[in-house]
DNA sequence: TGCAAAGTTTAGCCTAGGCTAAAAATGTTT
DNA sequence: AAACATTTTTAGCCTAGGCTAAACTTTGCA
């Protein structure tokens, strides 16, 4: 039975204690910043892959895929366009910068890779799919290493 | 070599394949009704820890852990007493309501399994805790309990 | 007890990101 | 070519969630 006399740091159960408040608001933070730049990066990720298997990218294609109407995609193409992440001329389809092109694939791999790990831990695609494109953003790049590395040794050992 | 004879369905490395748009719109709406509920529930579960540890929760406290400003504590209080999950009465602190109780409860120990499995991946203690606080609110019920079911085989199997 | 510091609330500003409705441009069909 | 359908854009409304500034209340201390 555990004494007074086994005073080992806890490295109980529980970690109930939080953390102290300036690195807790980092937490908090960090997250803000995701939400900052998620949207962007779906759009830009989305646009790439509409140009990649069907040749261009519509506003309708767009809206369908995200699920919102036309007026709210009109809006954000042209922060994109304030953004210098795509390239639009008025009733034609959209185009991807060097930038936005950069940004599309960073996203598209990164998606990738927390897409497969998910299945690879045996979640079911559609459920993969649905948290993938959520947790995608708010995964560090020493987490994402990880994840790579795991999904591979799944791989190969079956 | 392969050839055109080699017709099983496409099971290769990149699935590249897009889902089609309706399936691709929900998985947007389900991460923006994540969006909705996700900073509702981390103000309740950081209110319930409050309590927890320092016996009563106090807008600067919160705000000093949120990394907000108070007045933006304050406005969220108020939102929060409109959805009946605290109770606050002027220049008081701050009470979790039942319900605001079971969230706070639940949350936590998502929260908790979300964080336990990015350590038992062998993510670092402050990478993990910044990653779970966002990723916490993007995980389906299917893909928690794999990850409560990966944590407790890793630790049994050291 | 009274005054200063600390905490709380309110008002008002801003941006993001949904929406509808309506106008304008483009594409298609007869 | 005209009419109709589709697509795109614009204007304006709404809520969430940051912020500052200022007023107000509570608390702690001389
Ligand atoms: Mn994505
Ligand atoms: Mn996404
Ligand atoms: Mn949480
Ligand atoms: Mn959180």
């Amino acid at each position: 039975m555990p004494t007074y006399s086994d005073n080992r740091p806890d490295t109980s159960e529980q970690d109930t204690n939080l953390p102290p408040p300036e690195q807790h608001a980092r937490q908090y933070a960090a997250v803000r910043d995701a939400h900052e730049t998620e949207l962007i990066e779906d759009y830009v990720e989305l646009i790439g892959d509409l140009l990649d298997h069907a040749g261009e990218a519509r506003a309708t294609d767009i809206a369908a895929r995200m699920g919102v109407r036309q007026a709210t995609v009109a809006r954000m193409i042209r922060r994109l366009n304030d953004q210098g992440l795509v390239t639009n001329e008025p009733y034609r389809s959209i185009f991807l910068t060097e930038r936005g092109r950069a940004m599309a694939e960073e996203s598209r791999k990164r998606h990738g890779v927390v897409l497969q790990f998910l299945r690879s831990l045996g979640v079911d695609d559609a459920t993969a799919r649905i948290d993938a494109e959520g947790m995608e953003h708010h995964v560090s790049e020493t987490t994402l290493g990880i994840m790579r590395e795991f999904t591979l040794k799944q791989k190969g050992g079956d």
